[in-house]
RNA sequence: GCGGGUGUAGCUCAAUGGUAGAGCAACAGCCUUCCAAGCUGAAGACGAGGGUUCGAUUCCCUUCACCCGCUCCA
């Protein structure tokens, strides 16, 4: 397994990336793309965007499929509505108070935790507890056998004051009387802090309270909220995906492991629209398809799994999501970071956005109330249906949703080229050779013209060269130096082919053309080169 | 957020309470007809702020960032 400290090394060396504000100290979760990592990104979102959108053929119902259908794609806002976050769940889901215990250095949700007041003789505490609900019970009462020093037989000596509540109904005054849920002695909780992990900006330059926005935390709200206006302006008809690609922002507690967990992110998201009698079989074919995407760029077999959520880790209303994770070197032996989740989410965000915020906790799903028995959060009041014009039966779709991470993406490709192997140098010993094997498509550079050497008129034919592939692809010129060192610097920024001008080329017209990952060169003529590497780049 | 570690040139590392040395890379030039180590030359660094001190890259404090382990988490 490849370190990640010299992934990270090579990275910053030859410029794929960069920390954030360096001269000025870095700035924790955020990373620069450098003149090779921006090709790298674009490659992987453009073969992302081709694949998935405008290469896609309606009229062939490719292998899995349960029918054709229909892509197009999308580009909404970074700040919208705040509301669209209100009835999306994140707004709610993102806004978490947190306690902090000073004894054992936990954390807690505030709105999570949940205890009893208990009384032995004349001390009165509450014992708090983040145990699952079924064991609670028999948990506070074993920490208060225990908190005050007591013998399970001393079990009717306890008194119980009221049914198990949650932490955050105590009043502040009696914050000191708890005993948190992993600690042995009172008081240890910190205040409830506001822990905001959606980032907040102002609309407009007097912005006060009422003028809050955010920063979007994923893109797919972008594509529900136009989903009225795509299907009113393109005449797409389900089943059928809408495709962004786009900045999200997430002001993660934890930022660690290079781009893995940054708090400004790209995603890559399709929402596929489909009638719900058919949503499984969709969500088995864009799963597929979607860890096909890796492997077919040269995410190996035993790098990549499929990973099917159980049940328990499911959201009421998904019947089914799967993470494609991949093993980055940074994770310990056998486990995986997620690369993309495919989600089913049923009509939960449609209806969210037309009715205002369900509770996720119900099945089948119903209106989040407030305590006045009104609508949590009141939705647009949109009809966001679908009638299906042949059989006239209206219905809301169901949503299959692949949701990428863009920079996740770069970072596995760029893990898994990084590779060493030994090559002989100029006096035949064995030397340390560091490659990058992008899969062409992702090179940042798809090929770099050497003349052998600068004389006899080799550079001004490789020049020549040079100015004819310019046109058709991302090439680089270099003449300095021996050719050996000049293969090396490629084949450390992943350029799958070099093309060297040499003695014969002058004379008769052809070239070299030198593979990255064999090291075997042939002869191909000049006028057949370009086609050639089209070809090549493109398979 | 907690605990531990680290921070010196683009990279990898060294030395030092008296303002730092190397290898590789990069740059200029020479030499070279195919896989990095041939020659010459010039250039380049103590993460930031504060304190102790006659003097701090070195000691102390704060801060920022990175790594490891917790915690948290789409």
């Amino acid at each position: 397994m490849v370190s990640m400290d010299k992934i990270v090394s090579l990275c910053k060396r030859r410029g794929f990336l960069f920390q954030s504000s360096e001269i000025y100290g870095g700035l924790q979760g955020f990373w620069d793309y450098g003149p090779l990592g921006v090709e790298l990104k674009r490659n992987v979102k453009e073969a992302w965007w081709r694949d998935m959108v405008t290469g896609h053929n309606e009229l062939v119902q490719p292998a899995g499929a349960p029918s054709t259908y229909e892509m197009v794609g999308l580009d909404s806002t970074i700040v919208m509505h705040p509301q669209i976050w209100k009835c999306s769940g994140h707004y709610d889901l993102f806004h978490d108070y947190m306690v902090d215990c000073r004894q054992s250095k936990k954390r807690y949700r505030f709105d999570q935790v949940r205890g009893r007041w208990v009384q032995f003789g004349e001390v009165k505490i509450f014992i708090a507890s983040s145990a699952e609900v079924e064991q609670e019970a028999d948990e506070i009462q074993r920490r208060a056998l225990k908190y005050f020093k007591l013998r399970p037989k001393d079990i009717e000596r306890l008194v119980y004051d009221g049914p198990i509540v949650r932490l955050d109904t105590l009043a502040t005054a009696d914050m000191d009387k708890v005993l948190a849920p992993d600690a042995n002695e009172l008081a240890t909780l910190t205040e409830p802090r506001e822990f905001n992990l959606m980032f907040k900006t102002t609309i407009g330059a007097l912005g006060g309270a009422e003028d809050v926005a955010f920063l979007r935390p994923e893109t797919a709200q972008g594509i529900f909220v136009n989903f009225k206006n795509v299907l009113d302006s393109t005449r797409v008809s389900i089943p059928f995906g809408i495709a962004q690609i786009g900045k999200s922002f997430r002001n993660e507690i934890t930022p660690r492991n290079f781009t893995f967990r940054s708090r400004e992110f790209e995603q890559m998201e399709i929402e596929f629209f489909c009638h719900p009698n058919d949503s499984q079989a969709w969500y088995r074919y864009w799963r597929d398809r979607r860890v096909r995407w890796y492997t077919e760029l040269g995410l190996r077999g035993d790098s990549i799994i499929l990973r099917e959520h159980h049940q328990d880790e499911l959201s009421h209303y998904s019947t089914g999501t799967a993470d494609i994770e991949y093993a980055f070197p940074f994770l310990p032996a056998g486990e995986y970071g997620e690369l993309e989740g495919i989600a089913h989410r049923g009509d939960f965000d449609l209806r969210s956005h037309m009715e205002g915020k369900l509770d996720p906790n119900t099945n089948p799903l119903q209106l989040e109330l407030n305590e006045e028995g009104k609508p949590r959060h009141k939705g647009s009041g949109r009809d966001l249906t679908y009638r299906n014009e042949l059989t006239n039966e209206r219905f809301t779709p169901h949503v299959i949703e692949p949701s990428a991470g863009a920079d996740r993406g770069v970072l596995a490709f760029l893990c898994e080229a990084y590779y060493e192997d030994q090559a002989p140098d100029d006096n035949a010993a064995m030397q340390t050779r560091t490659v990058m094997r992008f899969h062409p498509r992702l090179a940042p550079i798809k090929a770099a013209v050497f003349p052998l050497v600068k004389k006899d008129g080799m550079p001004e034919m490789a020049r020549e060269i040079y100015g004819q592939l310019k046109e058709e692809m991302s090439v680089f010129y270099d003449a300095k130096g021996a050719v050996g060192r000049r293969y090396r610097r490629q084949d450390e920024v992943g350029t799958p082919y070099c093309i060297t001008v040499d003695g014969q080329s002058v004379q008769d017209g052809s070239v070299t053309i030198r593979d990255r990952d064999t090291l075997e060169q042939w002869r191909t003529s000049v006028k057949d080169l370009t086609a050639e590497l089209r070809e090549r780049v493109n398979q």
